[in-house]
RNA sequence: GGGCGAGUAGCUCAGUUGGCUAGAGCAUCCGCCUUACAAGCGGAGGGUCCGGGGUUCGAGUCCCCGCUUGCCCA
């Protein structure tokens, strides 16, 4: 490693000039590289995040900018402090919203369809796609200067990865947490797949309330039916039957958002508390143009009409007829009463969601007219049934109706419940939704819903920051629904079952799905059948990833053996000559994203993963924090709870087990005990939600609204650690942040006026430690090994106090995630404090003072440190040289080498004692500061040039006080001398604590006029001022009941105001 | 409909057990190329803390009602 010898800093500091070359050095020195080992042996303490791993869909934008720099500021700290610190990076497949950008490309490129492709040909080509954006970003994470273990980078498609996704599959199947099921799932007829319920968004849309009429029948025997007159109706005491013309035929009118689905219908239902419920027992109403004969039944979901006695507020019952078409294939709330009533289920759409009679709708009749319809888009089928409803007479009203419709976050398109085969994981086992709520922090919990704990150590240890974002996470688990995971796409992880249609054996008679014993089953396989109607059974074999010997090796002896010749190949070969076909869909991808804290660590073999997976589980999972947007709590944050919890739960049910063998009788065909009596690790403690970036305007950033910040462009204008800087300072505990976007006309560019806050503090950064090296380069010599702070001016002792209270600050805002008082106390100490007042107070006697020398390089040596995790590039580019001007130690500040200082993102970490909090001098400097704030202030009052020195009269006391603190006062106020003599010419008096002080030699002449506007006006503010105080002090509730020391203060106040005000008065006066 | 935020200076935001005359940055105005820094330095102006009630000696802060606005869930 070479040490730039240079002292001197370029005159500017220009980001682009140096970050790639601290990028390099990084590289060189591993220096992200985390060794599991240390953190086993008890050397270090694990410190760790995952990255929630970026979509490889798209490059990354400004939230991802802020949610890695976040990441980055706690690993380098960590890192500094002395953790075995594991940022493990990593890329999404993103199955559906890859699959469907790499469509349109190849659409608009080649003209061609996916499906005129080979489906591993097409999958090839989104490979292709990948890997350029998973370069991409790498590229950006390591601009924004992310110090991730990039040895270790995962893609959640890779070998790695996938063999965790097999394994979790197969363990969850064999427990009998994934099943399949024929269901309403939210479908996308565009993409053409299923998709799960927090990928549909609720659009309102401006849509229509139709009513439609039904005519009623009765059934005449033989399945013959005959049409039911109004007068009968009115004989069986239907309310308002005599209203209609008494030869007609009756009908019940229903109301609906969507007409076209009629053509699905399977029953009318209507709420028994209708007075019309009664007539129309055992009726039936037929299906204009269909012909389906369907029966009036009975439900509590149907609304009753506000003209019925439903409820005026409820705007469904104002809507309402009472009446409710019941389309189970095409509705979910129909879907339930379908079960209730044990409903047919006609489906008729296609799943482009086209009008179709080929996908369930088995007694499609043409002769009816309902052919009319076949093929017609869902929304060209819904005009053509109300135009065919109104030439019939049968379309009673259509009214406009706002109200919300799922869409599909990807495409966009309006999402059909659709009828179809899925595979879905019964996260509302216990095993899975209790141990997330489980999980919850104690104080965190809100529900009545209270769980038995388990005795477990990672019961109750899950904690959210800020805490409000816990409320989230647990309504979502109460609330929580088996969760669909077969997607129809091609890009993603192959479900690995395989299937087949057989009939039952006669010998076997079963309902439901079954565990099967079969010659797959004995070979590690998880078999089971699913009855089907008429003497069918559909036999499902989960394959599992080729076992690892050395595991079956020493495989608990209550489980017999696999073969150990046992070849994954083999066996799928196997199947499919024995009529099986692997099921062509892929996995949710949060599927394998909800494994990523174990995936990434090599679970479940590391040994097979490779040597560098050795010990990475053992050393950190739990991870130690996990940084995200709020939308990803339940997407994400809830799966990989309820995955880590359940797959890192063998150890503790193996303990189980041998106590308690008889636990698992009957399961001869498996390899890994099941069981989980207990749930497993956490896959992290904390979970910090930070805020989402908008514009100024409070909207997202989006592509389509052009308001999007590039990071790359900030990077290039302001450079990385500005933009860090301004993202820290922005991260407050609300949960949006708003950023001004601005056009930069010279580059066409979006940028914000915020950034340039953190480029002029790397500016003020840069220069200050020009001077510092100057001042240093030029005086040096003659400095002791150490100085206490004993030894130690005032102004000395009060730079070391606010250093320690910085660094005490900086701590407590990291251990609590308060990032912008982080960057708040950087601002602070090193502009304020040292910049301002501390390098300009000393500047005339470091060349007398060794101490001070040793005192100015500490410090800025230490600030150096503190603001590192923030602004990585810059603190890197100075720190060889800060330290080349190592000139001696103060006493109580520790600047440890950590593990390899010739790096500062691997020194350690500032620690600065307590013992240099020094109230003493903090008291005397900000009383100074004060003072030489006040005599500015006249200064630019009087219109003082800035060079012309002056003098301050003040008594005996006041200047043995001044002179207390050095030359200090004299130089930051710009004094020739401070003196207890009288003026000699004209002065301008001011009070100071009551104290009245003069200032001479303002100018060859005062302006009385001006100084008498000057007084006048403090007077006012006095009177104003004292007038209140007196008031609160006559209050007696104020004197009784407020603590002492308050009232005490406020006397003070008052006391000395009246001084003040006096003594203007009296100024006042001898000005004429 | 349920849940969660936000509303403080022209703009972006601090203000964590209620307690000095409510703060910072940017912008504005005034004065300065004071040799680390004009991407800077010194100074100034600017606030019915969304509105209305309440609790309290005392409310930006706590409680209730309302308004505006955003997000999540159904």
């Amino acid at each position: 490693m070479t040490k730039p010898a240079q002292t001197e800093l370029p005159a500017k500091y220009v980001p682009a000039e140096h970050e790639p070359s601290v990028s390099a050095r990084w590289d060189e020195a591993r220096a992200f590289h985390a060794d599991p080992a240390r953190v086993l042996s008890g050397e270090a303490k694990p410190y760790c995040i995952v990255i929630p791993p970026p979509n490889v869909t798209a490059a990354l934008h400004l939230g991802h900018a802020l949610n890695n720099t976040l990441q980055d500021v706690l690993i380098r700290y960590h890192r500094m402090r002395g953790y075995e610190t594991l940022w493990m990076p990593g890329t999404d497949h993103a199955g559906i919203a890859t699959q469907t950008v790499v469509e349109k490309r190849v659409l608009a490129e080649e003209g061609k369809k996916r499906t005129d492709f080979p489906r591993d040909e097409f999958v090839a080509r989104i490979q292709a796609f990948k890997d350029e954006y998973e370069e991409r970003i790498t590229d950006q994470l390591k601009a924004m200067g992310c110090s991730c273990d990039w040895d270790r980078q995962r893609f959640t498609m890779d070998e790695i990865c996938a063999r965790a996704v097999r394994e979790a599959f197969f363990r969850l199947f064999k427990d009998g947490l994934i099943y399949r099921g024929k269901r309403l799932v939210n479908w996308d007829p565009v993409t053409q797949t299923a998709l799960a319920d927090d990928e549909v968004e609720n659009e309102e849309i401006e849509g229509i309330f139709a009513y439609l009429r039904y005519p009623l029948v009765r059934a005449i025997g033989s399945g013959d039916h005959a049409p039911v007159t109004w007068s009968e109706l009115a004989a069986k005491g239907y309310p308002g039957a005599e209203a209609f013309p008494e030869d007609d035929q009756a009908f019940v009118t229903v109301a609906t958002t969507r007409p076209e689905t009629y053509l699905g219908d399977t029953a009318v239902a209507m709420n028994k508390r209708d007075p019309r419920h009664k007539p129309l027992e055992g009726l039936f109403v037929e299906l204009p143009l269909v012909g389906r004969i369907i029966p009036i039944i009975e439900d509590d979901y149907v609304v009753l009409p506000v003209s019925l006695g439903g409820d005026e507020n409820d705007p469904k019952a104002k809507m309402a007829t009472g009446f409710l078409k019941v389309t189970p294939a095409h509705d979910p709330n129909d879907w339930e009463i379908g079960v209730r009533h044990d409903l047919p289920v006609i489906n008729v759409m296609a799943p482009d969601a086209s009008i179709s009679a080929d996908h369930g709708w088995d007694d499609y009749d043409p002769h009816h007219g309902a052919h009319v319809f076949i093929g017609l888009s869902r929304e060209d089928a819904r005009k053509k049934v109300l135009n065919e409803f109104k030439a019939r007479g049968l379309l009673e009203a259509v009214k406009p109706h706002a109200h919300s419709v799922g869409h599909s976050y990807r495409s966009h398109a309006a999402i059909e419940p659709y009828l179809s085969d899925q595979w879905y994981v019964k996260v509302t086992d216990d095993r899975l939704r209790g141990a997330a709520l489980r999980a919850m922090a104690e104080d965190q919990r809100t529900s009545q819903l209270m769980l038995p704990r388990e005795s477990n150590e990672h019961d109750g240890k899950l904690t959210f920051t800020p805490p409000r974002y816990a409320k989230t996470f647990e309504q979502w688990h109460e609330n929580l629904r088996d969760w669909c995971i077969s997607r129809q796409l091609w890009w993603g992880h192959r479900i690995p079952v395989w299937s087949r249609v057989v009939n039952i054996p006669s010998d076997a008679k079963f309902e439901g799905t079954t565990r099967i014993s079969s010659t797959w089953s004995s070979q590690g396989c998880a078999h089971f059948a699913q009855a089907l109607s008429e003497g069918e059974m559909i036999d499902f074999v989960c394959v599992p990833p080729a076992p690892d010997k050395s595991k079956l090796d020493q495989a608990d002896r209550k489980f017999p053996t696999p073969d150990a010749q046992l070849n994954e190949q083999e066996i799928i070969r196997d199947l499919e000559a024995n009529g099986f076909t692997q099921d062509p869909d892929v996995l949710d991808t949060w599927f394998s994203s909800a494994l990523w804290p174990m995936s990434t660590m090599g679970w479940p073999d590391a040994n097979a993963a490779g040597p560098e997976f050795a010990g990475l589980l053992d050393a950190f999972n739990p991870t130690s924090v996990l940084t995200t947007a709020r939308e990803i709590i339940t997407l994400w944050v809830s799966r990989m709870v309820m995955f880590n919890r359940y797959l890192l739960a063998e150890e503790s049910s193996k303990e189980q087990m041998a106590k308690d063998p008889d636990e698992s009788q009957g399961s001869e065909s498996e390899i890994w005990p099941s069981g989980h009596l207990q749930s497993g690790h956490l896959p992290f403690r904390d979970v910090f939600i930070h805020a989402m970036i908008q514009d100024g305007e409070g909207r997202k950033m989006s592509k389509s609204l052009g308001n999007g910040v590039d990071p790359l462009d900030i990077i290039e204008s302001h450079g990385t650690d500005a933009m860090r800087l301004t993202l820290c300072e922005m991260t407050t505990q609300t949960q949006d942040v708003r950023m001004p976007v601005e056009r930069d006309e010279t580059t066409g560019k979006n940028t914000s006026p915020k950034f340039d806050k953190g480029r002029n503090f790397c500016t003020k950064l840069w220069n200050a430690t020009r001077f510092v090296l100057m001042m240093l380069g030029e005086k040096s010599g003659g400095e002791p090994a150490s100085v206490s702070a004993k030894q130690l001016d005032v102004i000395d002792r009060w730079m070391l106090s606010r250093l320690a209270r910085a660094t005490r600050q900086i701590d407590e805002s990291v251990a609590s995630y308060q990032f912008s008082n982080y960057a708040t106390a950087l601002f602070d100490v090193l502009r304020n404090d040292y910049c301002d007042w501390y390098l300009e107070g000393v500047k005339p006697t470091l060349a007398t003072k060794p101490g001070q020398r040793i005192v100015l390089q500490q410090v800025l040596e230490a600030i150096l440190r503190l603001m590192h995790p923030v602004a990585p590039f810059i603190t890197e580019t100075i720190a060889p040289s800060v330290r080349a001007a190592f000139v001696g130690r103060v006493d109580g500040v520790t600047l440890p080498d950590g593990r390899n200082p010739d790096l500062l993102c691997t020194t350690g970490w500032p620690e600065v004692s307590d013992a240099l909090i020094d109230e003493d001098a903090e008291r005397r400097f900000t009383r100074m500061q004060e003072l030489v704030e006040a005599i500015r202030r006249l200064r630019a009052q009087h219109s003082v040039p800035p060079r012309r020195k002056i003098i301050l009269h003040a008594d005996s006391d006041m200047v043995a006080s001044i002179a207390g603190l050095g030359q200090v006062t004299e130089t930051l106020a710009g004094l020739d001398a401070i003196t207890t003599e009288s003026p000699k010419g004209e002065a301008v008096a001011f009070d100071f604590e009551g104290i009245e002080l003069k200032l001479s030699n303002l100018a060859d002449a005062v302006d009385a006029s001006a100084e008498r506007e000057r007084l006048e006006l403090r007077l006012k503010e006095l009177e104003g001022s004292i007038g209140a105080l007196e008031k609160r002090l006559s209050n007696p509730g104020y004197t009784d009941k407020a603590p002492a020391h308050l009232v005490a203060e406020t006397r003070g106040k008052l006391e000395q105001q009246i001084t003040e005000r006096d003594a203007v008065t009296k100024r006042l006066g001898e000005l004429g």
